[in-house]
RNA sequence: GGCCCCUUCGUCCAGUGGUUAGGACGCGGCCCUUUCACGGCUGAAACACGGGUUCGAAUCCCGUAGGGGUCACCA
């Protein structure tokens, strides 16, 4: 049999890709880590969780972490999701430091990055497999192998092509020629050594040793159109690519057995393994991964548009990922995220339940350690994009929208009201004039509603006496005694001590100044507020309301 | 079904033989207060079950149950 025509693609001796792909230097305890994906449509918030793990363990340790596209199966290819995965890992700040990294363009020394342009190494692998007789072309029909499987459910035994089932594991040379002859389509399939008892230990960064069945099925190693499957082509990358730790999700820990061996008759030492939990969602009684059908929340578009701080995703995967953050961000509040040192070890063996109310709680505190400005410049980027009527009307004045973003957020306990930036076109529109005339109908109601509460005789004197030189305190004082003057009691306790006396307490006086300042009655600090908007604007506002 | 993994409040985690089983989110109450938000105090809320081992078990062992994964020329 020519093994060369099993392995048209083949170019290379094992000597010769060691020699292409020489061992990396890098300093002792450096850890080389990838991302692979596969271009199916959509990046899963579960790739951004890995990503951030394999990164950060990379860096931490003074290593590389890069990034793979394993394009093998041409059938489920979505055109643009690269595109879509490069965007979305620099969106985070996951870029990765070697592979591709624009459109054609890739950064580091083992490529190439993607798999379908690596096809000639893989050939070149199973053609020293086929060599050493550690290999074999199966020419198996789809509609054979499918037999082969009803015949082992009828029979209740192991489904799977193993032993005594696989049929082409011991054909002669010259069926092999025949069947090449006639233009069978071929696989190439790994001689399983694994024997009945014999049994593997995965030793598992996360979980700890792990014991599994040495593996006896025949896996295909090489697809009939010359593409490697998943196995051969994740045991040869990440070889050649010298990646130190595989971390990935744990639906791979049954065929690590698979991989185990493939590693050992290569003779290549296996890297480290980390198998993670992917996040679930809870449905009903029982508990599942997300899923890119069923859950919007399963793909990392869905945050972007959500308007989520890019901080608080990462802040909240984080948390899954190692639960001594929280602690650790409690102790360092302001300090980046960058700077918190995760380990593996810490990881949970189960799989976390997806959470919306943490991570909206995790991003009003995101938020909340944001400056105005950067608060600002994150929102206006995401309004660009998404908000479009609010982006202009944001951007016509940066300070005074930043000013009103820096509304009571200076102090030692800044507001922590903003979770997502797309509450901000609701909760800020009232500063800004369009929006507030807008508004005006709906607040004319609710100012009517107040009635009697509402004296107009008030509003008046409010706009004549505005005096945005005085401070909050005077400013207040001088509020409460003006609204006595009208029938306000000067605080709640004093209205309940004698309710028919005041046509309303200090509370409901605020709250009418807000419904005509600001169309709604939940604000921030009126004086603050008054304040940001600038006199004209207040005594604006409040003259007009004297005639609602 | 075989093999494998997982199992502490509703959720995310602490806890590695002796704790009133701790924290965070969420939920309730109280306080602060010009509304909202913040903040403070406080409450309800868990070791899946059954056997062992031990003076003593959430922690160790064995079962059981439940959940999940995997058994493709998909990754």
């Amino acid at each position: 049999m020519d093994i060369a025509t099993l392995t048209p693609e083949a170019q290379f001796t094992l000597a010769e890709l060691e020699a292409k792909f020489p061992p990396r230097t890098l300093s002792e305890g450096a850890r080389v880590t990838r991302f692979g994906p596969s271009p199916t449509g959509f990046m899963h918030i579960g790739g951004l969780y890995t990503s951030l793990v394999s990164r950060r363990l990379a860096h931490q340790s003074g290593g590389r972490f890069f990034l793979r596209i394993e394009d093998t199966d041409k059938k489920r290819e979505v055109d643009g999701t690269v595109g879509l995965i490069l965007a979305s890992l620099a969106t985070y700040g996951l870029s990765p430091d070697e592979g591709e990294i624009a459109d054609g363009q890739e950064l580091g020394d083992y490529g190439p990055y993607r798999q379908s342009e690596r096809k000639p190494i893989y050939q070149s692998c199973v053609r020293w497999l086929l060599e050493q007789g550690h290999a074999y072309p199966c020419f198996a029909s789809a509609d054979e192998l499918q037999e082969l499987r009803d015949e082992q459910a009828k029979r209740k035994v192991q489904p799977g092509y193993y032993g005594s089932w696989a049929i082409w594991r011991d054909k002669t040379a010259a069926d092999v020629a025949a069947a090449l002859a006639v233009g069978l389509p071929f696989t190439v399939r790994l001689r399983a050594t694994g024997t009945r008892d014999e049994r593997v230990t995965l030793p598992d960064t996360i979980r700890g040793d792990l014991e599994f069945p040495a593996n006896q099925t025949d896996v295909v190693m090489l697809k009939a159109d010359g593409m490697p499957t998943y196995h051969l082509a994740h045991v040869v990358d990440d070889h050649f690519m010298r990646t130190t730790d595989v971390i990935r999700g744990n639906e791979w820990l049954a065929s690590y057995p698979m991989h185990a061996q493939m590693f050992d008759l290569m003779g290549w030492a296996p890297p480290r393994f980390a198998h993670i939990s992917p996040i679930e969602k809870q449905d009903g009684g029982s508990r599942r991964k997300l899923s890119k059908r069923h859950d919007p929340e399963a793909s990392v578009g869905w945050y972007m548009e959500a308007g989520y701080p890019l901080g608080a995703v990462t802040e909240y995967l984080l948390n899954l990922i190692d639960g001594r953050f929280e602690e650790w961000r409690t102790a360092n509040p302001g300090v980046s995220h960058e700077d918190f040192k995760i380990e593996l070890e810490h990881m949970s063996r189960s799989g976390a339940l997806f959470d919306l109310a943490k991570l909206d709680s995790v991003s009003r505190d995101v938020v909340g350690a944001m400056s105005a400005k950067a608060i600002y410049d994150a929102a206006l980027v995401w309004a660009s994009g998404h908000h479009p009527d609010f982006a202009v009307r944001f951007a016509a004045d940066p300070a005074y929208s930043q000013a009103i973003l820096d509304i009571e957020r200076h102090g030692e306990r800044p507001r922590k009201d903003i979770v997502r930036w797309d509450q901000l076109h609701t909760d800020i529109g009232y500063f800004f004039d369009d929006r507030y005339a807008e508004l005006l109908g709906e607040a004319q109601d609710v100012f009517k509603a107040l009635q009697p509460a509402a004296p107009q005789g008030l509003l008046a004197k409010v706009a004549a006496a505005y005096d945005p030189a005085k401070d909050r305190d005077q400013w207040l004082e001088w509020l409460r005694e003006l609204g006595l003057e009208f029938g306000y009691a000067p605080n709640a306790k004093t209205f309940k001590a004698a309710p028919d006396q005041y046509i309303g307490h200090f509370g409901d006086l605020a709250g009418v100044l807000r419904v005509v300042l600001a169309a709604r009655r939940n604000t921030p600090d009126l004086h603050e507020m008054m304040q940001v908007m600038g006199k004209d604007r207040v005594v604006a506002r409040l003259s007009a309301a004297t005639r609602w």
